[in-house]
DNA sequence: CGAGCCCTTGAAACTCGTCAATGATCGTGG
DNA sequence: CCACGATCATTGACGAGTTTCAAGGGCTCG
């Protein structure tokens, strides 16, 4: 069940046996089934408890009072919440399904056994750190990137998320999410997200039709987005203190 | 020296006389000066310090390959760096000052000593996440709002901001930033910005004009806004386990 | 008193959003 | 198995918001 955490979480920081055991039973103890567009957690909702992705796609949203939505994170298979949630009252945010999804609900509890482990507690750690770091990434695209870079800098970064978990098939992957979600992820319309998908189709960088991405020159899409990969912290097992 | 971290910080979490004292042991100790746009930390830099904000303003940002520059977050007096950074080799981005700043220089060991003392490390952490709270709000900002809505709603959130810390006078602060700088926070140009402003200003909302903010009518500024201060976490010592 | 940076304003161009209509795809039930 | 409805993708025309370019004016600091 949680391969693909560990996938992640073991590229930097190597866990003992019985700290991958803690994790398995800890993510299979809950796990929950929720349908496209299911709410995970409501804004406002009391922060008692955090998920890991297990299958399926997951986001992290904002709403605005006319109904405006923004999307501030992508929840993949093998991505976990940041722990530390737990240290506030109250989400400032929702989360939702996008497509189908399996996760593990974590309790305030569990996450606490779980951090009593140093090997866990460090892994843990980087990991919010990563998904940060990606937040970053992501404002500075919406801010400074123009609509073809957007996407291009999108697609590319989830072709390397999904690689690390073992979702890459070569320079394809499903990518079950629709357009107009898209557009709330990249602060664009659902018309102009099709318009820009059509250049890269018709540029013969990528196509993204039916729910599935095909990179068809991986190095130019990485040249028009401007995509430098440094900020996925994709080395695996470097030296940190 | 401390004082205003520790309104910061004890707004959440009431700290031990010994937790004190051991911040503002960490915080005397190696102050540094730098001035308006001087680096304190370069992007791709090993990440081997943070920064405690004791006076004036700096900032995160990310530089694109042909210069466009996306700042990512506001470092007020009274603010302090993630510590988990240090479970990254390398800084994704740089962080610079806006106006002359003192800021206190903390290594991995003094961070380590200060977050073995367990107030201390719950106060720690829920300053990270108030910070990641803060960035995706300006997610949403940039990606979904206006940019009248966009600059009142970084008004608002800078004043109240500034008004835990104690240096806002009323509804006036200082703010030595430049209408670029404000274009680079909100991605919008440095003419529009300054459009924007004066749309505030003949609409009796807000002046910003020589570094100095006056907030007219707060209410006003609020809602033309959309502005909700959730996110903040402004109530103190909110029941959190 | 001058130099440099910052602010201010206008005009023109462009990117992207909105509106609207058509077509494709998928799941559902007759 | 096909028909239907709903959701999603696609395309065009038009308009709004924002950027860019350019020039002038103001403030501040040496």
């Amino acid at each position: 069940m949680t391969s693909r955490l560990l996938c992640r979480l073991e590229r930097h920081t190597p866990l003992s046996a019985e700290e991958r055991h803690a994790l398995d039973l800890a993510a299979t103890n809950t796990v929950r089934r929720f349908n496209a567009r299911d709410t995970l957690l409501k804004q406002g909702a009391p922060a008692d408890r955090i998920f890991i992705v297990l299958d399926g796609l997951a986001c992290r949203y904002k709403l605005l009072a006319d109904g405006r939505r923004q999307i501030s994170e992508f929840m993949l298979p093998g991505d976990l919440c940041d722990i530390r949630t737990f240290t506030v009252p109250r989400m400032d945010h929702a989360i939702a399904a996008l497509s189908p999804v399996d996760v593990a609900v974590l309790s305030m509890e569990a996450v606490q056994r779980l951090t009593a482990m140093p090997g866990l507690a460090r892994a843990l750690a980087r990991n919010s750190i990563l998904h940060q770091s990606i937040l970053r990434e992501w404002l500075t695209n919406i801010g400074k990137r123009t609509a073809f870079e957007r996407i291009a800098h999108l697609l590319c970064e989830i072709s390397e998320r999904l690689r690390i978990v073992g979702l890459m098939s070569g320079d394809t992957c499903d990518l079950p999410i629709t357009q107009s979600d898209l557009g709330d992820v990249l602060a664009l319309s659902s018309v102009h997200v099709n318009r820009m998908l059509m250049e890269l189709r018709r540029s013969g960088l990528a196509t993204f039709h039916n729910r599935r991405l095909v990179i068809h020159d991986p190095a130019a899409l990485r040249r028009v987005a401007g995509f430098d990969p440094d900020y996925l912290h994709l080395d695996s097992l470097s030296a940190a203190a």
